[in-house]
DNA sequence: AACTATTTATAAGA
DNA sequence: TTCTTATAAATAGTT
């Protein structure tokens, strides 16, 4: 298709071949444009000429990838899996711990789950409980005769520690990382000195992707020179 | 380029698409080998029709995986950082407040943390263990008027319960994935028979694109030079 | 799937 | 690079 027919070999003459690539590359990407528009195929053309210069093609309505992911899915693969997956599992893990040790305070909270309990049990927690609630009340009247300077610098401590708690888990639920309205309602109650329960509710919100396409000879052009 | 001009729109024939389709398939990935071959260069061309079916070409001694490397390098950007880089994020969120749940159990425990308490916030405490200790009493006695066969079965499910939580934290341990002692004393506490579980402080808890590149065709040339 | 009239791509030259 | 143009190649419509 030219002033004479070409063997299909690689190009020794080194401009020639540039010449060649880059002519040869805008056929091949008008190709893929038209077969887009006409076929509504989905297309990826990428490539790198032998001096490494690289251009792309990608259908619109589609970043590169989304089109990976679609790619891998098909073939059913994963390119990226090792380490990837390895991380969701503990992930998935950490969330299982989590949501364990949630509904460990939970169960704490006294009156539930106490028919879970039997005589013995509950003859045992009575001990404990009469010994703790001793504990505090030795531990008051100590405080009572033992307030100190130092012991306005612990409040002052745990006030700035529930202050920062109470920032760090709005910063969370932001992020939708706390999902559990009993965990927020034990950690805000924890961060807010157990005191003003429940006066708080979670709110999340959802985090946009950022998936940019370009236009025909759009917004994408990335151009170093 | 056949018997008449078409206009490159979308063909609507579903029958004509595919045909289409197959044909300028076959062109461009020919037209994908000869620049292969004739310029030495490294291409990757996916397509999926408008019916979902996939096709690949990629140069020869280069995989698909290699290829998104090289993009990957070349455009100086990962594809997968943001997802992965989010999800490390969230895993390291987890993380802490995992860490801060455990801190929150341990200071449960009776007679640690009292310290960290001011007078108001011991008489509320000790006002709560002594309605939670009420509490406890009263479904003592309860318990002990109405033992049931129905309550040997919660028994039983408990105890069930508490095995299969063995064996869970058993696999984790196993697994390394919980790390502190402090959890895994409460959380085996909590395994162990729910009894010595209520040696915590109950109260607390309730606080507790056409995207095109190149030349013409192309804004996307990378080129340095 | 073939065929073929046409359009399109491009090799070589400027 | 870009343009020109003769010619090869691709393909739209048809069979």
């Amino acid at each position: 298709m030219g002033r004479g027919k070409i063997e299909i070999k690689k190009i020794e003459n080194t401009t020639n071949r540039q010449v060649t690539y880059s002519k040869r590359r805008n056929g091949i990407f008008k190709k893929a444009q038209e077969l887009t528009v006409l076929c509504d195929a989905k297309v990826s053309l990428i490539m790198f000429s032998s001096s490494g210069k690289f251009h792309e093609f990608i259908s619109p309505n589609i970043s590169t990838k989304t089109f990976f992911d679609l790619y891998q899915k098909t073939l059913g693969i994963d390119l990226w899996s090792s380490h990837y997956e390895k991380m969701q599992e503990n992930y998935r893990r950490l969330k299982e711990i989590n949501n364990r040790l949630r509904r460990e305070i939970s169960r704490q909270r006294i009156g539930e789950d106490l028919d879970d309990l039997n005589i013995k049990e509950l003859q045992a927690l009575e001990a404990k409980m009469a010994s703790s609630l001793e504990a505090v009340r030795q531990r008051k009247y100590h405080v009572i005769k033992t307030q100190t300077d130092t012991y306005k610098k612990k409040v002052r401590n745990l006030e700035q520690r529930h202050a920062n708690l109470v920032l760090d888990l709005e910063a969370k639920l932001e992020d939708g990382i706390v999902e559990n309205e009993a965990y927020y309602e034990s950690a805000m109650g924890l961060a807010n000195g157990a005191s003003n329960l429940y006066a708080l509710r979670p709110h999340q919100n959802h985090q946009a992707n950022l998936l940019y396409h370009g236009g025909r000879f759009g917004p994408n052009d990335l151009r170093l020179a």
